[in-house]
DNA sequence: TAGATTGTTAATCGATTAACAATC
DNA sequence: TAGATTGTTAATCGATTAACAATC
């Protein structure tokens, strides 16, 4: 082990190959496998070996030559850097198709985000409940909700017009992040993580229209 | 005008600029712009000019010297590149939250891809509409259906378990392109592009620990 | 024409891959 | 010890940025 954590500033290609290794590690640990070669991480994840041993020497050296990884310890130590070993507490502001998909995604919960209420503005869904409990409160009650109940993560599934006015009030309220569906540039002095779904969608036209062609010659 | 469409790979990174690009070129026509510079579109989706060039003479150059981009025309070719002219038909693998939720996403029907019916196990499902009219059917019937009505595109978000066998089985019955909201590597012969809600929940959480770092010092 | 802005080549930067000594 | 695999430096590759002639 040479390098200490938050020293360097990881790369944004990096940081989105950790979830990946979480999610292999998790299941490597699930089978009862004890250890792991860069080699094999690689393979499954469609990666190279040398990058899989340098993304993780970022951090710290947590393999043993000769040996590989050891999958326990890895699993640990991937979580933590993604800061997925303690509990986050969070609202959804939109209690429309996606903020109610999203409060039954089972993966949170099982992550530790936890999903305190919803925020709407729609008279026959305010003072109602979701089936699995999680309450919706009127929009105006969220900003002294989120100072109460220490909430730090809010999610953004409300309509465009009113978006960045409420991305507004949640910081302003507390928040230290914000996870956004809605399909506009948000402007936050926090983090934030775009879910643009149509833009998803709109790679996955371009990559059709171009297999279709390569189809035609 | 040098190149020509099709000649050269277009790499992933310019891919996925090009939703980003028609996003602000759409706004920029409903506002009644006739023109615009790459200098200009590079602020507003915080790029460089000159990637702005480089990006879009990947296709051809629509641009004229002293003047900037036409708005429409641009418009229309983003649109053409990305395969959006024309309706695309889709159904969708499990009537769960996801799948609803994806159901009564206004962003779809806009850009013409029309979600002809669901596709689920549950008895008490199976048979009922949604509030739209959307139908929801037996899973069994989805090889045939997609068939029969020509679908073109397939969206996965059933359950872990059988997310891989309904891939194999839309693709058999002809879907040319695969969402995946299933949060596990689906392998097919189709492009696939991954919407893993979690991964993008994890890279948010990992900023937020390192806000918190950045803070303490 | 003069000014503006493209299209395109060249330079730079950063990320990926290869190589190999260190070492378990 | 011999074999395996890491950690790390060096080489390569590709993407971004700069520069500027072409031209509207």
């Amino acid at each position: 082990m040479k390098t200490m954590e938050g020293e360097k500033k990881i790369s944004s290609a990096i940081v989105r190959r950790l979830p990946r290794y979480y999610r292999l590690l998790q299941r490597m640990r699930e089978q009862g496998r004890e250890r792991i070669s860069s080699g094999e991480m690689a393979q499954m994840l469609n990666l190279n070996a040398s990058q899989v041993r340098q993304d993780f020497n970022n951090f710290g050296g947590f393999g043993q030559q000769g040996y590989g990884y050891p999958v326990e310890t890895l699993y640990k130590e991937v979580r933590r850097i993604l800061g997925l070993d303690r509990e986050h507490r969070v609202v959804i502001a939109g209690a429309g198709n996606i903020g109610r998909a999203l409060s039954g995604y089972p993966g949170f919960a099982q992550q530790q985000f936890r999903i305190l209420a919803l925020f709407d503005v729609n008279p026959s869904l305010v003072g109602t409940k979701l089936p699995n409990g999680i309450p919706i409160l009127h929009i105006d009650d969220m900003a002294d909700y989120i100072r109460d109940n220490a909430v730090d993560v809010g999610v953004l599934a409300a309509r465009r017009s009113v978006a960045q006015s409420i991305a507004d009030t949640m910081v302003e309220a507390g928040v230290e992040a914000i996870w956004n569906f809605v399909p506009m540039d948000i402007r936050v002095s926090v983090p934030i993580e775009n879910v643009h779904l149509a833009e998803s969608l709109f790679v996955l036209s371009y990559r059709m229209q171009e297999q279709e062609k390569k189809i035609q010659k």
